[in-house]
DNA sequence: TCGGTATTTTAGTTTCATCTAAAGTGGGCC
DNA sequence: GGCCCACTTTAGATGAAACTAAAATACCGA
């Protein structure tokens, strides 16, 4: 199992983060794909915090054509990585989630999307 | 075991509180002498970090005449709690808390301690 | 080489956690 | 009451994190 460290507390302790871990947790997603999800915040944000993620070692990437595709490294979080499964299934949790992030916004409130949507690329590869 | 939320998540992902909870993991400490042991930041900043940790449930706080008693909740932590201990008896971590703790500084920069030191209050109790 | 798509990085903005200093609260003792 | 002591809270300052929009980079196919 993989050590817990003052970065790794660090980068799991953000509701943005969190919600990327999640989605990335089982399943690979194209930096595009999560952006998608997630319509709330910038391309580019969503870029950001993959960043951090994968500098922590939380994320792994992996090229595929032009898309970089991510997923978590459950073992690098250990018994943290259990405790976000548990809250994830809480279904407290799901009516949280959202208040959360809100709270968690620092950056400057959104106005509109930076690109169009990412056309559901099924194209490449 | 008590069940890690967002909550506890932020409120471990502290530096500051990390050491906090060192201090009072095993024996329960009064406010001041938390303080006396945290001489980089004034008692004011620990009061309130000290009410962060009480409100996510990670210590709990017993009054003894003019003190106030603290002591980590290590069961509010669950595997999260192990986690921070094999951090703690982690070399490397001590070498790196300084500087994760000078790193994490918000606030303005110290110039000089606030009160003078708590005279080391043997008499009560 | 060119154009398009996918992603990352940069530059600049906003919000908030953390801090200090000082004022406020409350217990204990004379 | 009046004083001191231990602590908490308030008001204000500061710096870093998170964000947006736009520019830069990378890869692919024609």
């Amino acid at each position: 199992m993989g050590r817990v460290t003052a970065q790794v507390l660090a980068a799991v302790s953000s509701p943005r983060r969190q919600e990327i871990l999640r989605l990335v947790w089982r399943d690979e997603l194209a930096a595009g794909e999560l952006s998608a999800a997630m319509p709330d915040v910038s391309f580019g944000a969503v870029s950001l915090q993959l960043k951090v993620l994968l500098e922590a070692g939380l994320v792994e990437r992996r090229v595929d054509g032009q898309r970089r595709l991510y997923r978590a490294r459950p073992e690098a979080l250990g018994a943290v990585g259990a405790a976000l499964e548990r809250m994830w299934d809480d279904a407290l949790w799901k009516l949280t989630l959202a208040a959360e992030l809100a709270e968690s916004r620092r950056g400057p409130r959104r106005r509109a999307r930076q690109t169009s949507r990412p056309t559901s690329s099924r194209s490449t590869r």
